[in-house]
DNA sequence: CTTGTATTTAACCAGAAGGTTATTTAACTG
DNA sequence: CAGTTAAATAACCTTCTGGTTAAATACAAG
């Protein structure tokens, strides 16, 4: 059905969709067949055993048989795979406060040196410095 | 171009690509033009330009303006939210450990239990860690 | 062996994704 | 102004996605 492209990338397409979503918020919960994870959606049966099939492409499900049924089991593996990749970037929205505090300060001290040069404030936009000079500073 | 579905798909949906996780890791390391952001790859500009149309759309990337170029920068607010819709499956990649343990604590007592009726009780109590107080923090 | 139940597969469709080349817009430069 | 650079847009193509209905499979129970 899709393409074997690598598996961080086929669980992050698997949890693109709302619908895959649901199923496994469901299947957190618990082991279940394929019936019951269908049920709350109003498309039909082969499109839930669609999703399924892009769930288990993507190792985020488990597939048994019980009698007739065919019961789910999420697989967190794959979850913490792509949670692992997060890993990486999470120090940039941590160090988020920080930053805004670092904001913060500036603009006061900005704001006190306007309070005794308010005139000059707005010839700094005309009086444009040469080249790649970059005023529009706070440039990390 | 993308579905205007709501923004954990979209994020998802962008992630879901090795070309764009690829320019999100070179836009961790701060901001740049969009000329060095294709530089790796091998496909045309508009191929870059849309995806970088794609990670603006999920909001995992701004844009500002410089002179002829576009330099582009990471925005972790939409990674915190993927990574907050995993937090609430952390635990079933955390607990796999605990949970096994429990098992094989039951099928330790099953097979005892088995074997002699007697007094399995006393060891239960002592191998038991008593409380989860694990506290597996989410950071490495 | 026939029927019912649970689920998958097949065939099909519209629209989205990801790529291309050619053209256009925007901003600096001489 | 004309020319160059940086990037976006337009038009087009192929493949993938997510849904459909109809038919097939696997199993259990009469």
């Amino acid at each position: 059905m899709q393409l074997a492209t690598d598996r961080l990338s086929a669980t992050f397409q698997a949890l693109a969709d709302p619908t895959r979503r649901a199923i496994l918020a469901r299947l957190a919960l618990g082991e279940t067949s394929v019936s019951e994870l269908a049920s709350p959606f109003k498309m039909s049966m082969p499109a839930v055993s669609k999703h399924l099939k892009v769930l288990e492409h993507a190792g985020l499900i488990s597939r048994s048989r019980d009698a007739q049924m065919r019961p789910c089991k999420i697989e967190a593996q794959a979850l913490k795979q792509a949670d692992d990749w997060l890993e990486e970037y999470r120090r940039l929205w941590e160090q988020r406060l920080d930053r805004l505090e670092d904001y913060l300060r500036a603009v006061q001290i900005q704001a006190k040196t306007a309070q005794t040069e308010t005139a000059q404030a707005e010839e700094t936009k005309a009086a444009k410095p040469k080249g790649k000079g970059k005023s529009r500073g706070r440039k990390k």
